[in-house]
DNA sequence: CCGGATCCATTTAGATACTG
DNA sequence: CAGTATCTAAATGGATCCGG
């Protein structure tokens, strides 16, 4: 059976990390260290996991700089780009949900 | 921190079989064996789970009828059947990201 | 500076058997 | 018919240390 491309969307954008890094690429291309300041909580090989998933899902380009010390670029291809609008919706409609949730009441806590 | 909506969107909609049983939803009111027989490959434990969870999230209602044997219909709440633009959103960009990761011979599979 | 190598914790899904 | 109960396997993420 062929596999739902909604399926194959979530895939790419599904890791732990991988929403917040490509809203900041889409603010431009960045350092490594960049990213890690921007986002301390996550560990130095988890980043590098997520970056060279996309990466290898050709959402994100890798330049490495033969210098010394050592300099690596990440943006995001053109693939990578396009997901913007569809981001847009995914947060317009993500409002709305938390929106329509807590006038519910409707409980999300993982923890019961 | 604040979580991003569109992390958000992306949690409701992550698990291995949602996006399909979404689809199959949309289609309107299904009874719990009418889902396994749509879904052959899933397990009864796994599809509960997912049922469960998305009706935790408030996008799916279940309703028991106390009849012999037993009835259980499963519909999208309102909230539910808001995701369909976002979900058709997903599938176009799906379907165009197919198309260019096979025009750039990028390698999607996951056992190099 | 960037990240590889290890080892471990947690989460998620699947197999299988049983039940009101 | 529509689950629950157990057990196991696999995937994912995290902590920590090491190296060019």
């Amino acid at each position: 059976m062929q596999k739902c491309p909604v399926e194959i969307t979530v895939e790419l954008i599904e890791g732990k990390w991988k929403t917040e890094l490509l809203r900041h690429l889409l603010g431009g291309t960045k350092r490594f260290n960049e990213l890690r300041r921007l986002m301390p909580e996550v560990t130095q090989r988890v980043m590098t996991n997520q970056l060279r998933e996309m990466e290898r899902d050709g959402l994100v380009e890798r330049t490495v700089y033969a210098e010394i010390p050592p300099k690596v670029e990440y943006r995001l291809t053109e693939l990578g780009r396009s997901l913007e609008p569809m981001l847009l919706e995914m947060l317009r409609w993500g409002e709305a949900y938390v929106r329509a949730a807590e006038a519910a009441g409707c409980d999300r806590s993982r923890n019961p």
